[in-house]
RNA sequence: GGCCACGUGGCGGAGUGGUGACGCAGCGGACUGCAAAUCCGCGUACCCCGGUUCAAUUCCGGGCGUGGCCUCCA
């Protein structure tokens, strides 16, 4: 079976060629660390987690490169760093704040079921590699110095654009804002700019004599050009970055490295939407990944990260999504239906048909189905549920969570087991008796505390056997 | 204003130029002392208006709606 990706850059979906099968290379913009990641940054760590999951299979897990960066080095990181240590020295502060963010990140999405990606490069350890960049693109007449800026000449390159599909004449004609004097080109970006005092200052590079600091692009290039090569095969991110982010990043790498590409496949996951608004901070619908696993901030309830993932991966990566409590509360519905495979052996492989499903550009929706249809048969039949679970951990959608696990929020409030085992117990026995009144009162007495019962024939013995689980 | 997406049944959500994916909810039935779980069955869905076609939800044009980018926001 082979693999389809859509390419933003051709609009269409291709047949994934790797430049190198030995070693496939991805790289996806990761977060700025300098708050809590929230809900929309999650998608694509977990659309390119499923893409990561599913080359390694293709591909053979030693096979495979995916470097996801985290950016330490920024302006809001700065304020944020002034706003919260003023008693610390910039530097210092600055590191505490980069440091804890990215670990609340790793914890974060640890708990939505994301592998680690092999490299995890931060912009600061690359300003070497920042700094010959910029030399090379002055050096070879792409990029120019003013005002002790490193500017990029986007008249320099005659395709700049072609990822947003977008000319230089329109941008110009459609630009609202202010532009800089020092800009000989209005579209002109910034790869290096002077670091004001008690901003983070690197040696500047093109001979500028005050220390300077990198612009926003340049890090990506960077430590791409450093962990994947001049040309490598996936650079994936939200659609929001394709214009000016990755542009940028192309017209940075390709002109540094001299090359016509610098990543085959651009791929960019879809925008997210809160309860059909636009996520915002004043519409007071901002929602973190932790705020979801940790508190009763949305919905009045606490999510489980496989709730979450489950929700984001029902929808194409493609396509906008809507984040509800409703899609949650099916989500985790869905899984509790799952969790009778709690226990149960894992088949070595997934289902070949959810490869195909996501190898036909990602299409999780099409692997959920086929995952429904699997469950089916696997309550009958215990290969189909080793092959069912082997799916569910190759997507990392379940890993022997029960239903408590996967309603963590509830269970604070629940229920002693010891109790509810007692209960069990004494109404097993007035069923022996033929007491049904007193029977039907204790599941009623359970049912209160959200407990519901299941009565099972043993096979073996023909005793009726009890089992309960949480109401959903 | 320029550029770009998206609009499928009560809800979620794939897909396709020609017999209604799939899930949730709902309804009926089997099973059960009653339930729960499970199983079986049940739905005249593709924003509007034109066009192309023997045939359009699917292609083309226009409109309306929602959203994104053009402002270091995934």
């Amino acid at each position: 079976m082979s693999l389809r990706l859509y390419n933003t850059l051709t609009r269409q979906k291709e047949p994934f060629e790797p430049l190198d099968p030995a070693n496939v290379r991805m790289y996806v913009c990761g977060p700025t660390v300098y708050d809590f990641a929230h809900i929309g940054n999650a998608r694509p760590v977990i659309v390119f987690d499923v893409l990561f999951r599913l080359l390694r299979e293709l591909y053979g897990k030693d096979h495979v490169t995916y470097v996801r960066n985290i950016t330490d080095v920024d302006d809001k990181i700065n304020a944020r760093a002034a706003e919260r240590f003023p008693d610390l020295a910039p530097e210092v502060g600055i590191r505490k704040l980069t440091d804890d963010t990215a670990a609340q990140f790793h914890k974060d999405i640890a708990s939505l079921g994301v592998l680690p990606p092999t490299v995890e490069p931060r912009a600061t350890e690359h300003i070497v590699e920042m700094v010959q960049m910029c030399n090379a693109l002055v050096a070879n007449g792409h990029a120019y110095v003013a005002a002790d800026h490193v500017l990029f000449d986007v008249s320099s390159m005659p395709d700049y654009g072609r990822l947003s599909n977008r000319s230089l004449d329109e941008m110009e004609a459609g630009a609202r804002v202010e532009v800089a004097p020092y800009k000989k080109g209005p579209m002109d970006f910034v790869l290096w700019k002077p670091s004001k005092p008690g901003e983070p200052a690197w040696p500047s590079p093109a001979g500028i004599a005050v220390p300077g600091r990198p612009g926003w692009h340049i890090e990506c290039s960077a430590m791409a050009g450093r962990h994947l090569g001049n040309v490598f095969d996936i650079h994936g991110g939200g659609i929001d970055l394709a214009f000016p982010h990755h542009e940028n990043e192309i017209a940075q790498s390709r002109c540094a490295h001299g090359t016509d590409i610098m990543a085959r496949v651009w791929m960019h996951n879809g925008f997210l939407q809160v309860e059909g608004e636009k996520m915002s901070k004043s519409l007071g619908n901002f929602i973190t990944i932790n705020e979801l696993l940790e508190t009763k901030t949305f919905g009045a309830n606490q999510w489980h990260g496989r709730v979450v993932r489950w929700a984001m991966l029902g929808t194409h990566y493609r396509q906008p999504i809507d984040w509800t409590v409703d899609r949650l509360v099916q989500a985790r519905a869905t899984l509790f239906d799952l969790s009778f495979l709690h226990g149960a052996p894992v088949a070595d492989a997934p289902h070949p048909e959810v490869i195909a499903a996501l190898s036909d550009d990602l299409n999780t929706p099409s692997a959920i189905s086929i995952i429904h249809g699997l469950a089916k048969s696997a309550h009958r039949n215990a290969m189909s549920a080793s092959i069912l679970k082997a799916t569910l951990q190759f997507m990392g959608l379940y890993d022997n969570e029960t239903q408590s696990d996967l309603n963590p929020g509830y269970q604070v409030r629940t229920v002693d087991s010891v109790k509810v085992d007692t209960l069990i117990a004494a109404r097993l026995d007035a069923r022996k008796r033929k007491d049904f009144n007193e029977s039907d009162r204790i599941r009623d007495e359970l049912a209160a505390i959200g407990v519901t019962l299941k009565d099972t024939k043993n096979k073996d013995t023909g005793e009726i056997e009890t089992t309960w689980e949480l109401a959903r």
